[in-house]
DNA sequence: GCCAACGTTGGC
DNA sequence: GCCAACGTTGGC
């Protein structure tokens, strides 16, 4: 079991949007940076665990809680060109570029917000708060997840 | 909207 | 394979 954190873009598809998804499950697709395929295409497994992070708006941080239900498979938007996602270099024998599938678990009551996050003495490991924290699906490691998960879900 | 920090591209 | 130019990300 390993433990991620994914983010999103909250005004194009946020944690309620999962939420409210049939089945509360939802392929991610449209991520286009190698490291970050990597991790998707090689290390991503069933039942890991995932925050949502909500990037690029208001409230920026940690907003709630997936699991992967489906590893890695071709990330079918690549071959059309009618997504901004397409990449006409990736051929159906070699794909370039890969999703999984996840599934909501629970929106946290409070927002964990980077700035907290960044405050919090225990973390210092995940990507978030070291420099090229820009990925947008990063590894977090299992003792950051706990004091993350419980600082996110105790009641303040 | 600004801009720093990255990542990617492509000419050589 | 270097590296300048360009594009993107994402916090503020």
């Amino acid at each position: 079991m390993q433990y991620w954190l994914f983010k999103t873009e909250p005004d194009a598809f946020s944690i309620d949007d999962l939420a409210n998804m049939p089945n509360q499950t939802e392929h991610w697709d449209g991520i286009r940076n190698y490291q970050a395929r990597n991790f998707l295409r090689d290390q991503i497994k069933q039942g890991d665990q995932v925050f949502i992070y909500h990037s690029s708006c208001k409230d920026v941080g940690i907003v709630g809680l997936a699991e992967v239900v489906k590893e890695a498979y071709p990330d079918h938007t690549q071959f059309n060109p009618e997504t901004k996602y397409y990449d006409p270099k990736s051929t159906q024998d070699k794909p370039r570029w890969y999703m999984v599938d996840i599934k909501f678990k629970q929106k946290f009551d409070h927002l964990l917000s980077l700035k907290a996050i960044k405050q919090m003495a225990d973390i210092s490991e995940v990507g978030l708060v070291k420099k090229g924290g820009r990925l947008s699906v990063m590894p977090v490691p299992e003792h950051e997840f706990r004091v993350l998960l419980k600082q996110a879900t105790q009641s303040q």
